[in-house]
DNA sequence: CCCATGACTAATT
DNA sequence: AAATTAGCCATGG
């Protein structure tokens, strides 16, 4: 059953390593209108594929890491492992590692 | 169908 | 610049 959840997991799956992406480029992405990130963000929480999908790849709009299902230390170190650097919960270069879809 | 929740964001104070 | 408020979408009970 395809749902909005599977959407944004696949698009989340495709997010290329060493980069980063925001719930809202997401949301932009399936092309729904408004404040998508919000579901998104929940979609992501539910976390129904731990190991398949690479949810530490997306970052708030502002390059704060947010949140983590596992907590948000581990995604900071996964992203670094990745070469994404982070200082004070903050995404280094996010501007340059961003990726939009597009 | 209504209410509550959430890993969000933008605007205001 | 930090903290608060409000807005909006999908999902589950």
């Amino acid at each position: 059953m395809k749902t909005f959840q599977d959407k944004v997991l696949s698009l989340v799956k495709k997010i290329p390593k060493g980069k980063v992406s925001t719930y809202k480029a997401v949301g932009k992405a399936l092309r729904r209108r408004g404040q998508v990130y919000r579901a998104v963000g929940r979609a992501l929480k539910e976390n129904i594929y731990p190991v398949a999908i690479p949810c530490h790849r997306v970052v708030c709009s502002d390059g704060s890491i947010g949140g983590y299902s596992r907590g948000v230390r581990k995604k900071i170190a996964l992203l670094k492992k990745e070469g994404v650097e982070v200082k004070k919960n903050k995404v280094v270069d996010f501007k340059k590692k961003l990726f939009t879809f597009f």
